[in-house]
DNA sequence: GGGCATATAGTAGGTTCCGACTATTAGGAA
DNA sequence: TTCCTAATAGTCGGAACCTACTATATGCCC
């Protein structure tokens, strides 16, 4: 499969957009902001006009009119063309069909988590988890005042609800894991520097080294 | 709080090994992928000269000597520093401690699930929970020959373990919403051009606009 | 013992991405 | 009226990042 010429997540949602109505940039990004569209997308003025040029260059959108409001900075407005539709829904099949590699940050920490000795790491996944909770009464609340209110079908923000129970499983597992060094149950090795790499103790009778 | 020197995660992964043992770049690579820590970070060998070299700039770490086997291109072996080894803690403990946003493909994607239609939709996202199934199966594996028999303690694993809930959590999410699209209770509204912006049907007797 | 795949070690070059900045207008406080 | 802030609209320079490539050495199959 080759790659994509425009990789870019933010472009998805330019496509999305355009599939509305035409728009010059700053409104997409006012648009994303107001839909809360920018937890799934980041949405960077500078990523976005470079973005909105690479889609241009592809033929997947065109400027439609160029407009000028008294002496503010002039306005492009684009829209999609039928190329840029046609991606569109192939690139959407794409990322939900085709699962890849991401590298989140809390994972890369995570894997040092052991630098942290039991004490920091229970200390540190506390605070964690606590923030957690917070985005996620936060993000309840603006499922509840959009979609539980009818004012939005809640299709249109199933992705908030996809964020939500990723978060809710990540606190679980955090809580789970505070749980597990307090009781024991994750065994905490001390490695110590042996002459030739290093040795750790092990739980019960068994002795590793790498 | 200010930004980080060297934001990479992989320059984590460097500090990491670093507190081991001196090492040259090409060697950090080959250990990361030894561990399977490749897949909480993304060990590319450009991306890791500019990160060692970052590293370097900021006195993190510091080149011990240079080596030369033959005629092979020539190597720098690098060390940490007290600087580097502190940084390594307190990033750690940032990490964990405070989530950030991130911006994963998927949830892009589930953004516009509305564009693949309801029996696009479900294909597509069947085919997701089939790949998600077919790589916790595989995680598993190696977390048995690895940390279940005994040669590599839990702990230093454990990211292999987040990792392993956070996708069990997806496929389970994508399970649930296939089925939800499949017997009507996730409503597909049909979308309309109107006179002014969009309107949709509603499930009950609801009618909604932009 | 010739050829080919793989491992070793790193470089080069370009694209993408982002934070910080510019400049204008509108609205309200004082 | 003047000052200050927020909103509007976008630019710019540099860091980060990744792909593709170079070049040597080694093992091994036939």
């Amino acid at each position: 499969m080759a790659k994509r010429k425009v990789s870019n997540t933010l472009a998805l949602a330019v496509l999305g957009l355009l599939q509305e109505q035409p728009m010059h940039p700053y409104e997409m990004a006012s648009v994303l902001r107001e839909r809360h569209k920018d937890s799934s997308f980041k949405v960077n003025s500078g990523s976005l006009y470079d973005t909105v040029e690479a889609l241009a260059r592809h033929g997947w959108i065109e400027p439609v009119e160029t407009e000028r409001d008294g002496r503010r900075p002039e306005r492009t407005v684009y829209a999609h063309t039928k190329l840029g539709q046609d991606e569109f829904v192939h690139w959407i099949d794409e990322l939900i069909r085709t699962p890849v590699a991401e590298y989140p940050k809390f994972m890369a920490a995570v894997s040092y988590l052991g630098a942290l000795g039991p004490d920091g790491a229970t200390d540190a996944l506390a605070e964690r988890a606590d923030h957690l909770e917070a985005r996620i009464e936060e993000t309840r609340a603006v499922l509840a005042e959009t979609v539980g209110s009818g004012r939005v079908p809640r299709l249109f923000m199933i992705e908030v609800e996809c964020a939500l129970h990723a978060w809710e499983a990540e606190r679980d597992w955090t809580r789970r894991t505070i749980a597990e060094i307090r009781d024991g149950s994750l065994f905490w090795p001390r490695v110590e520097r042996a002459e030739q790499g290093w040795t750790w103790s092990a739980p019960a009778d068994q002795k590793g080294r790498k």
